[in-house]
DNA sequence: CAAGACTCCTGACGGC
DNA sequence: TGCCGTCAGGAGTCTT
């Protein structure tokens, strides 16, 4: 599913594709690619089409998880994967057999004036796209960018502690890190040797420092990988698959050995999601049950 | 404020 | 073989 690393990828690879044609022609092919969350249910298709319509593309950015296409008179073309989007831009005349075999989930075609198309396929219509003057009228709240220059160990730190929710729910928040999703936090959080559901302002400085480091070298590995893929649904824009799944220390592990302590992974639901970690470089936080329950002192004087 | 439930959607997969 | 139920998951919304 598109995380940074992977939207990262899309973009950079649209970009020399994108930048500098003129949109002439706009299919919907599903309308309901247009319900964009606060924006009264999305922009009408004639709406949406009037302002993109004759623009010429300027520039080819990401901002958390969205992809931005920017365009002269100001409009940008904002849009979101979700679980199964993509981008490819094919040769009108001759699409790829990818392209041929992907047309029944084609939900809108931008045709470009140098005779090539961009194509947004989804096959589980969570995706979305909407068209807008200024960003922050699509955009949620979002925290900062874990790549740029806000994101520091000491930030995260001082966040971590001001909040008191678990690490898991509270990484996925993209109003607190915009960017991260179920892959790159579990990841993220084996390699800083945190469990899932530590509470935030439990976690230590130093185990503040390391998770900080830890995201930026799972983010920056995975972009230059060109993102992760394990079933059929992500590929780059140019068709690869991309490579970090073969870096995976726990995500869809579990049941195999911990790379580091040869511990078997274990998955997990924490907040309602699929989570992996290692038992033992990932130690579980102590509850107030199991601190206080008859049984537990029981096993602790047995184990005494 | 935190967390859980529920929703959207469809391909894949397990069970019989 | 084929049918059917279940699951996955980003993010918004609603409830506890």
């Amino acid at each position: 599913m598109p995380e940074l690393p992977e939207v990262e990828t899309v973009v950079r690879q649209l970009r020399p594709r994108l930048v500098g044609r003129t949109v002439i022609a706009i299919t919907l092919r599903w309308a309901g690619v247009l319900a964009w969350p606060g924006l009264g249910g999305g922009l009408p298709p004639r709406t949406f089409r009037q302002r993109l319509l004759g623009r010429r593309i300027l520039a080819v950015d990401r901002r958390a998880k969205y992809f931005v296409l920017r365009c002269d008179g100001a409009i940008s073309l904002v849009g979101h994967l979700r679980m199964t989007g993509r981008l490819v831009v094919t040769p009108a005349r001759q699409p790829s057999d990818v392209q041929r075999a992907s047309q029944r989930w084609v939900r809108a075609e931008f045709q470009l004036d140098d005779g090539t198309c961009l194509l947004y396929i989804d096959t589980r219509k969570f995706g979305r796209l909407t068209a807008v003057r200024a960003l922050d009228e699509a955009l949620p709240e979002l925290g900062p960018e874990p790549l740029g220059p806000q994101f520091t160990a000491q930030w995260l730190q001082a966040q971590l502690r001001s909040h008191r929710r678990q690490m898991k729910p509270l990484l996925l928040d993209q109003a607190f890190l915009a960017g991260l999703g179920n892959i790159y936090v579990d990841e993220s959080l084996h390699r800083a040797g945190i469990h899932p559901r530590r509470v935030s302002n439990e976690v230590t400085r130093p185990q503040a420092v390391r998770l900080h480091r830890a995201i930026r070298t799972v983010l920056t590995r995975a972009v230059s990988r060109e993102g992760s893929s394990f079933d059929a649904f992500y590929r780059t824009p140019e068709g690869r698959p991309g490579g970090y799944q073969d870096e995976f220390a726990v995500y869809g592990r579990s049941g195999e050995l911990c790379r580091r302590c040869a511990t078997p992974i274990q998955k997990t639901l924490v907040g309602q999601r699929g989570t992996h970690h290692c038992p033992r470089c990932q130690r579980a936080p102590q509850t107030t049950r199991q601190v206080h329950t008859r049984s537990s002192r029981a096993n602790l004087q047995a184990a005494s």
